[in-house]
DNA sequence: GTGTGACTGTGAATGTATTAACAGTAGATT
DNA sequence: AATCTACTGTTAATACATTCACAGTCACAC
C-alpha cells in the first residue's frame, strides 16, 4: 500500500464510508453497490468505485461489496479496528466535554492520561482519568503508549508541547487552539477552527 | 463580487488572513508583503496575490497590502466585521461549552436563543441565554433574527430540525451531529466530525 | 532623467481531484 | 449456448487549485 498515492479527500471519505457500513451492517443488509453507496455518502458511484479501488478490488459484479468484508477493511487500513489510546493537554470546559464523549469510544478512541498545568487540575480525576502535571510528561506519557494527542489548552508555549510530544513519539496531533503550529517532521497536525468553519458559513451565505 | 468564481479554499483561507492580519494589527505593524503574509499563513506568496486578488487590487508595489485596510476588506467580506447571532439546537456537554466560549464572541459570533427538548433545560439560564423547548422554534426564533444555527443535539429527528430552521430563515448551519444532513435548497452545512479527523490521522501516521 | 531592485497582479503551466465512459465480466433469461 | 443486463475497475476527459514566471509599476539612488 503506497500511502503517498492516496488523495487526502479519500482518507476524509474513508471515515464516513464505515459508518455507512456499520448503518447498513446494523440493518442486516449483506452487500451494496457503488450506486447505494453513493447515494448513502452523497457522492457519485464513480467516485465510491474510484475511492475503493484505491486499495483493492473489492467488489463483485453480480453482488457488489461485502458490506462485513468492506468494513473491516476500511477498519484495518484507517487502524481504528483497535482501540487507540490518546493523550490530551489542557482539562479546561472543552477538555472535560471530550473526557465525557462517547462517540470517540465508539469509533475506536480513546483518552488515557490528561495533562494540565493549573494546580488545582493536577491530581484530580475526571471521568476516570487521573490528570497530571504537564511538567510530568516526559515520564507519565510513555507509558500509556499514545501515538496521537488532542490539544485543548491555551495558546501560550504551544510549539514547545507540540515539540515535546513529538519527541515523546507521539506521531498526530488534534489541535482545537486557534493559532497557527508549525507540525515538527514525521508529525501530522489537524486543525479545529470552529470560528473560521463560522466565518466561512458566513460568507457562503451571503452569496 | 461574483461569489461563484471564489475556490472554497481561498474561502477557508480568509479567515486565517483575517487572524494573522490582527495580530499584524496588535503589534503595530502598517503594511506587509505577500511574503511575509505567506509566511504567517504558511502558504506561498503566489497562494496569498492570488487569493487576495480574486476579490480586488488592495497591494502596493512599493508597501505591499496596508494591514488595517486588508482586515477590515476582509471582515467585510466574511460579513464578520458586525456581530451576528447565532441560534443553537442542544444544551449538553457539547452545548454547555460553546455557550461560554469567548472565541466566537471574539470573531463576531454570539449564540442567541438556545432550544432543547429536555424539560429539564427549558427555562432556565445558562450563561446567561435562556433555554427555550424545541416546540417553541417558529415563535421564539424570529425575534433573534439569526441567519445561522449550531446543532449540538440528538441525532433523531435531525432532517426535521434542519427543515424548520431552514423555513425559519436559516441560510448556514454548523452541524456537531456525527451523521449525514442534506442541506435544503440555500442552505449550507458544514459538519464537524471529530471521530473523523482522528480517523484521519490514524491512517495518516501509519505511512 | 535614467537605471536598479523588488514588488503586485495575472496568464500559462502544472498538479490534484472528480466525473464520464467503456471494456470486461458474471449472473439471469430465453 | 447465445443473448441480455447491470455491475466493477480503470482509462481518458474534465474541473478545480496551486505554483511558476514575467510584464508592468513604483520608489529610490545616482
Ligand atoms: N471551549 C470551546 O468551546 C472551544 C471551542 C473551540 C476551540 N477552543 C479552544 O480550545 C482551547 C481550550 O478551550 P477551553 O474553553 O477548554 O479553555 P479553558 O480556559 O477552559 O481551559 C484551558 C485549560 O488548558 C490549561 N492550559 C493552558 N495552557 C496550558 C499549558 N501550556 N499546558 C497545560 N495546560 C494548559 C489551563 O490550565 C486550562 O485548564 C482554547 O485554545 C480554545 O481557544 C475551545
Ligand atoms: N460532547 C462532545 O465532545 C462531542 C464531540 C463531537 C460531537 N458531538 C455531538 O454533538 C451532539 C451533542 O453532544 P453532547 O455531548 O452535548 O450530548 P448530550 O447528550 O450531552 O446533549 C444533547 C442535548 O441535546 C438535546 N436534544 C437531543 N435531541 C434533541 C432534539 N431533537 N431537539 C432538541 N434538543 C435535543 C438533549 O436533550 C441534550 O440536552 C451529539 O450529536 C454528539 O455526537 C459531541
Amino acid at each position: 500500500m503506497d500511502f503517498s498515492k492516496v488523495p487526502l479527500q479519500t482518507v476524509e471519505r474513508l471515515s464516513r464510508y464505515r459508518r455507512v457500513l456499520a448503518d447498513l451492517q446494523e440493518d442486516g443488509v449483506e452487500s451494496v453497490f457503488s450506486h447505494r453507496l453513493a447515494e448513502l455518502m452523497g457522492v457519485t458511484p464513480a467516485q465510491v468505485r474510484r475511492d475503493l479501488s484505491i486499495f483493492g478490488s473489492f467488489g463483485n459484479v453480480a453482488r457488489g461489496y461485502d458490506v462485513v468484508e468492506l468494513h473491516g477493511t476500511i477498519g484495518r487500513l484507517l487502524g481504528t479496528d483497535k482501540l487507540q489510546t490518546l493523550a490530551m493537554i489542557g482539562l479546561g470546559n472543552l477538555g472535560r466535554t471530550l473526557l465525557t464523549y462517547r462517540g470517540f469510544q465508539e469509533r475506536g478512541f480513546h483518552i488515557g492520561p490528561v495533562f494540565d498545568r493549573d494546580s488545582e487540575k493536577i491530581g484530580k480525576v475526571y471521568a476516570g482519568r487521573r490528570c497530571y502535571s504537564i511538567d510530568d510528561l516526559e515520564t507519565v506519557l510513555p507509558d500509556f503508549k499514545c501515538k496521537m494527542a488532542i490539544l485543548a489548552c491555551g495558546s501560550s508555549g504551544l510549539d514547545a508541547i507540540v515539540a515535546r510530544l513529538a519527541d515523546l513519539g507521539i506521531r498526530s496531533i488534534l489541535n482545537f487552539v486557534p493559532c497557527r503550529v508549525i507540525p515538527p517532521q514525521g508529525v501530522f497536525i489537524e486543525n479545529v477552527d470552529l470560528s473560521a468553519k463560522l466565518e466561512k458559513l458566513s460568507f457562503l451565505s451571503k452569496a
